[in-house]
Formats: C-alpha cells, sequence, structure tokens
DNA sequence: CAGTATCCTCGAGGATACTG
DNA sequence: CAGTATCCTCGAGGATACTG
C-alpha cells in the first residue's frame, strides 16, 4: 500500500496520518508551531534536502494545513503559516512532547508553561461532556459498518 | 538523516517520532488497541508483508511499547500486548481520531463513547493544573540550552 | 498459525547546480 | 533568499516460499 492509499481507507487515524505521517512532515509542523515560518529557517534547522522540503510544504499547503503568504514582490517570496485545521494539529504535538518528556529524555529539552496558571503544563485529555481524565478502558468502540 | 537518527535529537517529539513514525507502526499500534494482539489477525487487517509486521514488532519490543506473551508451547506462540508505555501513547491515538473525525471525513467511522457520562467523546486536552483547555498563545515555550 | 529468509521494487530523501 | 530541476542512493515496504 502506497502511503497516499492510507487517504481512501475509511479509518480517521489512517486518514489523518495519511496528512502528517511522512517523516519530515511532523518536523516540518514542529518549526511552524515553534514559529518558523520562512522555507530558508525551516530548511537551516531540518537540514534537509530543499526539494524534500518544498514538496513537504506544497503537500501541507494542497491538504490545507498551512498557506502560503506572500511577503515581498520582487522576487516573490512567501511565508507559510498553518490554517485553522493545522493549527487543530496542537493537541497532537502536545501529546508527543508529554510521552516524548516522559520516556524518552532525562531531563526535557522543552517545556511548557501555562501563562494563566503559571505552571508547568502536563497536557492531559479530557472527556469535552464531564471533563473526566480518558482512559481507555472507560471508551466503549462504536465503529460504523464500513469502517476499516 | 535516517530514521533511527531522530532518537538521537535533543527533542521529545523527535525521539517520540523515532518510535512511531514508520508508516506502519501507527497502524500496527491501531490494531493493538482495537484489542488485535495475535500476528495472523493484524496481518490480515493490514495486509502488510509479514516480513515488515515482524520487523515492526520486534522494534515495538525493542523500544518497550508492547510485550509479548506466550499463550502456547508447541510451537511456541506468542500475542502481543500494550505496555504502559504503550497505553500511554493513548492520548496520541486519540487527538489523531479527532482531527481525522473533524477534517478528513464525513461521517465518522469510529466514535467513543464515555461509559461513565454516556456522551460521545470529543478529547479535549487541559492543564493539569488549571484544568483549561490548552491553546498555543496560552502557552510559553521554554527551551533548555542543548534543545534541538 | 506464526513467523523467518530471500529477493525485489519503488519512492522518500539527499546532494547539488541553477534561477530570478 | 526561496525555491526548481536533475540525478542519485538506500531502505522501507512488498511478494513469496519455507519451517516447526
Amino acid at each position: 500500500m502506497k502511503h497516499a492509499e492510507l487517504a481512501e481507507k475509511e479509518c480517521a487515524i489512517a486518514r489523518t496520518w495519511a496528512v502528517i505521517g511522512e517523516r519530515w512532515t511532523m518536523m516540518v509542523l514542529r518549526e511552524l508551531f515553534r514559529g518558523s515560518h520562512r522555507f530558508e529557517e525551516i530548511q537551516a534547522k531540518l537540514q534537509t534536502g530543499r526539494n524534500v522540503l518544498a514538496d513537504r510544504l506544497q503537500q501541507l499547503e494542497a491538504d490545507g494545513v498551512i498557506e502560503r503568504r506572500q511577503y515581498q514582490d520582487r522576487p516573490v517570496r512567501h511565508e507559510y503559516h498553518l490554517t485553522q485545521k493545522g493549527e487543530d494539529l496542537y493537541p497532537l504535538l502536545l501529546a508527543m512532547l508529554r510521552w516524548g518528556n516522559t520516556y524518552t529524555v532525562d531531563e526535557p529539552p522543552l517545556r511548557l508553561r501555562h501563562k494563566s496558571c503559571r505552571h508547568v503544563v502536563e497536557p492531559r485529555m479530557v472527556c469535552d461532556s464531564c471533563g473526566e481524565e480518558l482512559q481507555r478502558r472507560d471508551l466503549r468502540a462504536q465503529f460504523s459498518e464500513n469502517a476499516w
């Protein structure tokens, strides 16, 4: 199965993976969330091939995750910004950050401080209805009949 | 940069990606969370090469995300189960599920119902200290000096 | 049934030169 | 500075036969 075919499965996780699942895509998103918006800036940081970066940016734009904004006329130059659809990937990044800080490093290279309550944040997944932290055993999966 | 080199970066997201970022790895995890535990079962569902699946399972075991449990003697047969470290990837799956349900499908192929409050769950990321939903703009990033 | 071994394909990623 | 174009490498993934 080719990477793009995941987008055709009746599965939200597979389809999400089709958007973000290529190696450099997630690293590009990390840079965008961090505040890098220009090609050279991202390329210098990630040390990836220019063609690879150009391709990933085009794909993310095609998927509606980022948009290009022209900031200069001659020559034409663009910045890359997350759309709302892109911003909504933030919880996913938070989940990776938390897991990574817990299991893959000694000292967390990045901590997030909540401006309002001033605490270092450990992001938690809760139910939007009752506010309880979500445990797998408390959830009942309901698949539609054509689900993958 | 090779995939495995991401594990050496001083970045929790890159290191997490080194564990879960290969194409079939996430699909294998999805099956495990769904309750599939046997090789044939997973292979039949994902339609992936047997060698690829065997390799991914070995890697996940080496990373401490799953463990093999012998359930039969002759011939020796194992089931694959998530460890606590693996279970802790659940928020990440939830984040992908929510985003995918919102942006990539018409009708969600999978919904999760919270047994306690009986509502269909929309998972939300909140601050563990104050309980407020986490927005990127409310967080201040603090990098250690050697962070990638 | 649960893998291992072997061989193959193809495309993601890398390197570099070039352009306005 | 921000790409595009071109060519190349290597490894992830696929297919299949085989084993206890």
